[in-house]
DNA sequence: CAATAGATCATCT
DNA sequence: GATGATCTATTGC
């Protein structure tokens, strides 16, 4: 065995069962609201596909016309109606030929926005992911990225569309919640509206896809 | 550690 | 025909 990974660290922090039974799953009225209110209040959440689950670090929120990083901001075609459908779902895209990337709808019926997941902190199913990622040298890197906590949780194109507030994909609240820091940025692969700080993320966890731009420097 | 090239295809022009 | 809400391996300091 590799001597970087012991046991301690690649082991699950709690029994997929035991998770289930501790929490509840998000309805979808937590969704139908202002984008970047649902993104803020995804962080923390526990995201749970199979047996496989992590606690939501780092998210982005996509708008709508005003938002030219948006996939919505062309209007309705054949691969942004999800977004303008009703909330809970999920929206995922294939990108650069290889990866996919999860998104969750907010907003009413009719009004688009969506929720990119950026990051997880692996919680179950972990040797799972591991088979599923073999270049993860540590765990920080198993999930830690839209194009890797996809490959990680097995979410693909196959899951677009369908509801997460029920059924084998699903976003829940795991208590007891502590009060979160969170930091907000620009968004990350974006070369439109690139300064609107609407990336956001768990202040100081080892787990996001990439620190702060400007990490606090200097001591004393 | 930072910078960069290559992989590879659905979507839209 | 170009582009993209990415990741990995490799090269160079």
């Amino acid at each position: 065995m590799n001597p970087r990974s012991n046991s301690t660290q690649w082991r699950d922090r709690l029994p997929i069962q035991e998770l289930l039974a501790l929490s509840d799953v998000l309805p979808e009225s937590f969704y139908c609201r202002p984008t970047v209110a649902v993104a803020r209040d995804l962080l923390g959440k526990i995201l749970v596909h199979g047996r496989a689950a992590g606690r939501i670090v780092e998210v982005e929120a996509y708008l709508g016309a005003d938002d030219l990083a948006a996939h919505a901001s062309r209007g309705l075609t054949p691969r942004t109606k999800v977004i303008f459908g009703p909330p809970g779902r999920a929206y995922v895209f294939f990108i650069y030929g290889m990866y996919e990337c999860l998104n969750l709808i907010a907003e009413p019926e009719g009004v688009p926005g969506c929720v990119l997941i950026r990051a997880l902190e692996p919680l179950c199913g972990i040797q799972a992911m591991r088979r599923r990622r073999p270049a993860a040298r540590r765990i920080e890197q198993l999930a830690s990225g839209p194009g890797r906590l996809t490959q990680a949780l097995a979410i693909t194109r196959r899951h677009n569309g369908i509801p997460v507030t029920s059924g084998d994909l699903t976003v829940r609240r795991l208590p007891p919640e502590p009060r979160l820091e969170i930091l907000a940025t620009p968004r990350i692969g974006i070369r439109q509206s690139t300064d609107r700080p609407l990336r956001f993320l768990i202040a100081g966890n080892p787990f996001v896809s990439r620190p702060p731009a400007a990490p606090p420097t200097g001591s004393k």
